[in-house]
DNA sequence: CTCTATTATAAGAGTGAGTCTCATTATCAT
DNA sequence: ATGATAATGAGACTCACTCTTATAATAGAG
């Protein structure tokens, strides 16, 4: 899975996403209409993995319904990306295919996640140690996720 | 964290597992009665995370109120763990202080979680790394997850 | 052994995140 | 333009999980 390895875009680069994320529903015949987009920006800005309740603070005049319909829609042609904290609300984030591989902090207070980058060198021996894992349970891995759970910088 | 790093209990191991459940037991002043015995004796069973239906599956005499009510109690002291996996159900365990630290092979499609232990190197590694990011972030670490998604052998 | 205070249980009502429905609106192809 | 298709959004609905409350079990005092 090459694409995990690219390196994150760096958040200016509004443009290069948007043209990325109109090719994927292009390919998939959807449009990119103006509410996929500010969903699309308002996960680009936050840089983050968020929930329901931070999207529609961003930009309310989206609709609940809606949101929860793109987030879907935008999931299953590999923008966006649905990840389970412990939180009563899921959260969501650009896809790593757009914004690189990463891991989460995650702290237990106050709920916010902050993304993370390990180093490589330790990225690549993991991934190792994993296939092997995977192979050895004769499971076929298609990714893996890794989260450090604790107190963030203005919890504690 | 040395528990963590304790082996994991064999299975048969019923007697030493529910005399260590007793001690945190009766260091909370909570009783260990029938219901939280067979719930114990349920997750260890299964050695791995189940939902709240197989728990009931496996003993359909447990009401479903007081089955959470124990999880929610047996986690505040540490015999019990839950897990957020993008499933609708959460997923319960037995705690990493009872069972040694672990990992989890997750099957996207039926959903099943089994657990794996990652080489000791490699899980120190990552462990140094972890802290050294986390510092980085001016974060206090408590514990990572790390979970690798795939498809399990009776699915592929 | 009682008796009493405390703890545990379980049925079912209640909550709320997330999904579904459907009538309306926007957009594309011709 | 116009008909066909896709997207929207308000609100009804679902269902995992929590809370309430009346009953049952247990421990400890006397």
């Amino acid at each position: 899975m090459k694409p995990n390895h690219l390196p994150k875009n760096p958040p200016h680069d509004l443009k290069q996403l948007h043209e990325q994320v109109t090719t994927k529903l292009s390919q998939a015949n959807y449009r990119y209409t103006d509410n996929r987009r500010r969903l699309v920006e308002t996960l680009a800005r936050y840089g983050r993995p968020v929930t329901l309740p931070d999207i529609i603070n961003a930009d309310p005049a989206l609709a609940q319904s809606s949101i929860y319909r793109n987030l879907e829609l935008l999931e299953n042609i590999g923008v966006t990306c649905r990840i389970a904290i412990g939180s009563e609300h899921a959260h969501f984030e650009l896809a790593e295919q757009l914004v690189g591989h990463h891991h989460h902090l995650i702290c237990k207070a106050c709920g916010t996640v902050q993304d993370v980058h390990l180093d490589l060198q330790i990225e690549s021996l993991l991934e190792e140690s994993l296939a092997q894992i995977a192979s050895r349970a004769n499971f076929s891995p298609l990714h893996h996720t890794l989260d450090l759970h604790g107190r963030c910088a203005d919890c504690k």
